[in-house]
Parts: structure tokens; sequence; C-alpha cells
DNA sequence: TTGAAAGCGCTAACAG
DNA sequence: CTGTTAGCGCTTTCAA
């Protein structure tokens, strides 16, 4: 029924492992008989099987992609980095949606293991030490794309989250304020707890403005948490305000602007993703860039180096990250 | 190294295809022996190798995914509703970005049937009859997922695109409107040359209204062109606005924002999506809901009949849409 | 430059 | 309820 690689070969007048040298562009093989393969492969329609191939390789060319939720932009931009280098480097993508939930990452790990993934690209806010045990454990090369593990055991592609936050809140400080909020995502997530708030108290405390609890707000960076935030933190009558991304920052933004406040005269605001929610704001939103997709395709880039046993500089890539002034701070 | 079905058939004292029936849930096992094998296999830490499973078995327990961009909002929803559902069927999904792109989109396929999905999710405006080709000779069931094959040869999920059209305009037309514009996505697609504006065609027609050409405007999307082409229809002054979808809506929104305009007292705008940015827009978007998600969904269960060989009651599904009332239109 | 042959790790009859 | 035995379609030594 299928057409097999004996069937060409069959055809042919030649062996299997010419065939199979002609398949995979080895040289050892005399251009007529390359030509005489070719021709019986475009007639047979024959096409390789890369479930068998992959057997007797050892390699599937598949690389696993587990990730929160698709459906949530952050995501998608970071998983089409992942798969444009991806594709570059003719892997293919398994993805997976974890929605951070840890049985789910463990047994999706476990899956694409047992499917025989050259290498996987793991997202996650927290990484368990279970999940981490498994992931020293693995027989194939893991990279954690935009998650911290703190023991830095695994190989991971971030910006400098500390850096950007106390940049943020220095610069309130520098423009005069001394009420400055912090709406941030669960401080479940290492990133937002250790890294975001750590920042935003020791920049404060450098400057000699006291740390207000009032002005923190946890939330689970959704838009309508964001109208909630503003209007909660109104009572303490903050003039500043840090957001950990761009839905929650236009959600800041309607809730301040119910309350009569109008941005950035009354209160500033600073993002912290710049997607292109930042441009499409009312006013539009200044925000730290956070290069979701170049995160994807260095983790991917990064992975192909272990898949590949090439020489790793750095395990724990930093990139670069920028503030990209709008209209929701005032200009100089 | 690897510890494979051979071993722990040894170590247990059985022979391979019991402990194969162990792993794969087979009934005709005595729960003495299902037990200790159960035994070896966590004592080794065996894990069954998906590759050799699928080349002996001709399931790879994966689909394909086809589809222009994982980054844009409204593909990101759709991939979510497919992967749920694959999911809860067991299947992994390899997933890739077409960009539209014919030659892409033809390699994709052919790098999946190597693969040996067992079966294909598909996504693309336009669908050229050399891929209908392709798709109809593939060896693994094929779904069109929100995309149209005109000869339905292939099976596919949408919605009503004519009816949703139509009843947007009615509904402006009802309201009093004679000047009605129509900002819509390319025309090389099908779906809105052939159905959105036929509909806004014949719905002007129906009514009586004479078809100006300077009302439609044929944008790539992006809420730059949203602003846009608000600008350039100001010269015909519309009072009514149907756009093609949520971005280019919030376009249109400040577009006319700054000519002065106030909505919905000076014009009227209708969306085509409903994504939650509809709910973040200023005035927040009245929209046909284009249901993304259930269009995933939906498709992926019809792929898993297939994959089954369940009986198929209706190969080309249409989804319900509704209208999703918000402020852009003046509510009675 | 080419071929023969031995697997890769598992499933699926078939037999008992 | 369990074991034996062929493959699944390809890559990869090893020889020639």
């Amino acid at each position: 029924m299928t057409v097999t690689i004996y069937d060409v070969a069959r055809e042919a007048n030649v062996s299997m492992a010419t065939v199979s040298r002609v398949v995979n562009a080895n040289q050892n093989v005399k251009p007529a008989t390359r030509k005489k393969v070719l021709k019986v492969i475009e007639e047979l329609g024959y096409r390789p099987n890369a479930v068998a191939r992959g057997l007797a390789s050892k390699k599937t060319t598949t690389v696993g992609v587990i990730i929160p939720d698709i459906s949530n932009s952050m995501y998608a931009e970071l998983a089409r980095g992942i798969e444009d280098i991806a594709t570059m480097y003719r892997y293919n993508i398994i993805l997976s949606n974890s929605d951070q939930n840890e049985n789910k990452e463990l047994q999706l790990l476990e899956t694409m293991l047992g499917k025989q993934v050259d290498g996987i690209v793991f997202m996650s806010d927290v990484i368990s030490s279970e999940l981490l045990y498994e992931m020293q454990r693995s027989p194939t090369p893991i990279v954690l794309a935009g998650s911290i593990d703190e023991s830095a055991a695994i190989a991971s592609v971030n910006i400098d989250y500390y850096g950007a936050a106390y940049e943020v809140v220095k610069k309130f400080i520098d423009n005069g304020h001394k009420k400055i909020a912090f709406v941030s995502g669960p401080f479940t997530s290492r990133i937002n707890k250790a890294y975001k708030l750590k920042a935003y108290r020791e920049a404060l405390a450098d400057a000699g403005i006291e740390f207000d609890e009032n002005l923190v707000v946890e939330c689970n960076n959704t838009y309508d948490e964001g109208i909630e935030a503003a209007k909660t933190l109104a009572a303490f009558e903050p003039t500043a305000y840090f957001v950990s991304n761009d839905e929650m920052s236009i959600g800041v933004l309607h809730g301040l602007g119910e309350l009569g406040k109008t941005i950035p005269e009354d209160a500033e605001v600073i993002s912290y993703e710049n997607s292109k929610l930042a441009r499409m704001a009312r006013p539009t939103l200044t925000s730290v860039a956070f290069p979701l997709y170049d995160i994807g395709a260095v983790s991917m880039r990064l992975l192909t180096k272990y898949m590949n046993d090439e020489e790793i500089e750095e395990k724990q890539v930093i990139l670069p990250y920028r503030i990209e002034e709008r209209q929701s701070t005032k200009q100089e």
C-alpha cells in the first residue's frame, strides 16, 4: 500500500542502503545512481517514514514546548520565537499548554520524553523541586524560557527582571513621586516576588522612601483586576503605577479614568511587556519591553546547541530590556 | 542504557507481550502478574518508547496543526481550542506557522505526513487547487478550521460568514443608516470577498441602497490600517462602520476620535471577532462573536471521529454566531 | 561506491 | 491468561 524504501530499492535495482543515502543527501553515491533513484522516488511518490527513521536513528527532529497557555499573547509571542528558530534548524514542535499546573507539567514532560523529542523548551512561573529533579534526570536537553530555576542547574534565557523593575521605580522616584504603587502578578511567581518586588522595595529604600504595603497589590494579570487594583489603591493616592503587564495596565488606565484621573498629569503609569496593546491604549503606554519573541528564539537556538553537542558559552543567558517611552509618563 | 520492554520482561519473568499488555491496560492479564510487572516497571524506571510504538502500531497519537501565525490572537485562540480537545483524546499536537504562504503550507503538509501524524487540522484564508489536491490524496484525515474549500471536498468547521455580515449590515440599515462603510481584511480571502462583501452588497441592495465602492476599504487586518481606513473614509461621511476584526476596529475608533467624532453618536461601529479586546476598547465594541476557540475544538473533535472511523453526520459543520452588543452601537 | 544484515523498541496476530 | 514470532520502515556498521 504505502511505498517504502524497499520498493524504491527494488524498482531502482539498488539496495535500501543506497536509497537511504540518496534520501539523506549522503555524498557517497555516484551521480548516475543518485539520479536513477531520485527518478524512482518521484515516480512512486515515495515519502520517507519519519517514525521508522526516528526509531533507527534515535533522532526525531522534533522538540517539545511546554508553556502555560498559548491563548495568552505573551506565550504566543514566545512560541512564535521558538517555532521560527526551530523551523530554521529543521525541527518541528510539539506544543502543549500546562496552565501552570504542576501535575500537568510533570505529565507533559513524561509524554514528550516518551515521544523521544530531541529537546524541550519549558516555561513556567514556578519550577517546583520535583520538576527540577525530573528535568535534571531528563535524557534530553531542556532549556527554560523566561523562567527562573534558582539553582541554575538547567539552562535558561531571561532578562534582568530585577534591573528592569529597579529602573522603573528609580525613574518614578527621580520624577519626584513618593507614593508609587506596584500592581503585580501573582507572588507565587518567583520573578514577581524575588525579583520585581525586591527591586521595588530596594529602589524605595535606596531613596529613603518607606515601604507601604498598601501600595502593593497582587493580581492575576487580567484586565478586570487592573481596574479593581486602581480603585483599591485610590484610597492611598499613589501618583505613579508600576504594572506587571499591558492588559492589566489598560485596566489600571481605565480604572483611573473612571475615578476622574488624567494620565499622565495626575498619575504616571509604566507597564511591563510592550506588546502591541501598549500602542493601542489611550494614552499609549510607556512600558518595559519584555522581549518574549527573542527569549523564545534564543532559547531554541540554545537548545540546538545542546542537541548538537556544541560548546555552550553561557548556560544562563540574560537578554537586554529597554523602556519604551509613550504617553502614560510625562515627557521632558 | 535506556530500559526497554525487553528488560522489564526479563526482570519480571514474563514475555514482552505481557508487559505490552500491562502498559496498554489490556484486561487479559492476571492481577498478580500485572502487579509484578508494574513493580518492575517502577523499579527500572521504564518509559515506553512512543516512536517504536508508532512504528509497530501505525498510530502516533499526534496530530498536525497548520495555522497562519500563532502570535496572532485569533489563531492562538483557535490553537487552544484544538489543543484542549486533542489533550482530552490523548493526542499531542505538532504546531506550525504557515504565514499563509502556499509553498510553506504544502511543505508543512508533506513534513507532517512524513511524521505519520494521525490527522491534520488546517487553517488558511485561501486553499489553492494544488493544496486541495494534496489534501484529497492525503492518507490521513484533514479538517479545515475556519477555512473555506468551495468544493466541499474536505471536512470543515466554520460559521455562517454571509449570515453574520448580512445581519450586521441589516442592523445598520434598520437603524436608519444610509452610508455604511465596510473595513475589510484582504479580498484574497474567500471569506472576505465571497461571503462578507457579498452579504454587504446584497443587504444594501435588498434595502434599495446603492452600493458605493468608496465606502469599502480593503486592509491588512492591522490596527494602523484601521486608523488609516477611518481617515480615508471620512471624505465620504459614513455613519456606520462594519469592521473585520477587533484590532482594526480599535484603529477605526481611534481614527474617528482623532477626527473629532463621538461614538456611537456620530457613527456606529460593529466589529467582527469579539476577543477580549472588544471589552478593553473605549467605547467598548459591539462585535459579531466569531467563536475561534469553538471552531478549533469542534474541528479537533471532528478529526477524532475521522481518526476513529466513527460515523460522520455532517462533514461541513456550521457553528452559530451571535452579535454582542456594547457601547459602539446605540442601545434602544 | 555499493550491498547485506542486524537491529531500533514495540505491537499484533496466533497458538496454546 | 500468557508466550512466540514476525514484522513496522529505516539507519548503520561492516564488507566487498
